[in-house]
DNA sequence: TGCTAATAGTTAGACGGTGAACTAGTTTCT
DNA sequence: AGAAACTAGTTCACCGTCTAACTATTAGCA
């Protein structure tokens, strides 16, 4: 159940325990709070390290070329989307989707075509080789993010998105 | 105790869900793993997000020129390090050091002298101006963080750092 | 109907990051 | 003492992203 049972410390509690001691008459330093934002970018960075690595061991793809082709993968169906639309999944920019499109269609990997009912727009839909590249390398991606909360039990995990869960909804709201 | 305690759902369940209904006899498929995982990415680009838009305001800093020159004050006493530790406190390369070192330098917050011990050795001490600056945003930094994780009590958050701890004693181990 | 405003996508330029090459200074070893 | 290996910091070329400006197309409305 998580409580304070007696676990060994981590590098982020000697870094809040130097931190605390630093301001340790100042009521506005939350120790629990940045405790835990330290320890979530620890883990986030720990994430993106290892699948630039196994991308980059590949050489097929970068990364971010296959999140863009992962976020059109899981549109609802059919597999078609706008670059706006892509651009939003994948949280960036629309000129910085572009050029991420450019790279997908050079490698054949997406086609890049004129919607005929709104000529501003243009569709982008996997290939035969964009799709077989996606479920090359889905699973691994599945994996990685598994043998990175492999410390934790079903339950924990769930416990976990529990809590995240709350902080979401508030954010959200 | 966080338990499923008919939460509300967020925009990370509906997403989960699509997902595990494309995947739904997928025995590699782990929704709480993905769920967490996005969770904390939302949470963590939510914070850089409100980061950068505070700076942004401000005009006196960037959010890295400040990060900076946060992992200089915070060193051990006496406040004065080399560009090397500072890249490794930042978690960016010592190239990417010293451009930050140039901007932090011309606005004269810091200072970067020769150590006549080691002369390839640089150390960088803050400024008045510098200690300012730092103390003008540190505590705007842990109001918005504060902000960010608002909807767990202390409780939760202290539960929410034992199962990070979990994963992060794991990782480093 | 035709002018205006809004929308989709791309392009241009700047910024911050990376890895690799380079300079300068220090340590090690015979 | 001198050569080789190592270390600290910087410079350089390249990348991916961002904002802002621009083109083309569609929608709204007097």
């Amino acid at each position: 159940m998580a409580r304070d049972d007696d676990q060994e410390q981590d590098s982020v509690d000697q870094h809040v325990a130097r931190w605390s001691a630093f301001w340790k008459n100042e009521p506005a330093f939350a120790p629990e709070v940045e405790g835990a934002l330290v320890r979530m970018n620890f883990i986030q960075r720990e994430a993106r390290r290892a699948d630039a690595v196994a991308f980059a061991e590949s050489r097929e793809l970068t990364s971010e070329d296959y999140k863009t082709l992962h976020v059109l993968m899981i549109q609802p169906w059919p597999v078609e989307a706008t670059p706006a639309q892509l651009a939003e999944a994948a949280k960036v920019t629309r000129a910085a989707m572009t050029s991420r499109l450019d790279r997908l269609v050079a490698a054949e990997l997406v086609t890049r075509e004129n919607d005929e009912t709104d000529r501003r727009r243009v569709l982008i839909r996997p290939t035969a080789a964009g799709r077989a590249m996606w479920s090359k390398y889905i699973f691994e991606g599945m994996a990685r993010d598994q043998r990175l909360l492999r410390a934790l039990s079903h339950e924990e995990l769930i416990q976990l998105n529990g809590l995240l869960r709350k902080v979401l909804l508030d954010l959200e709201s």
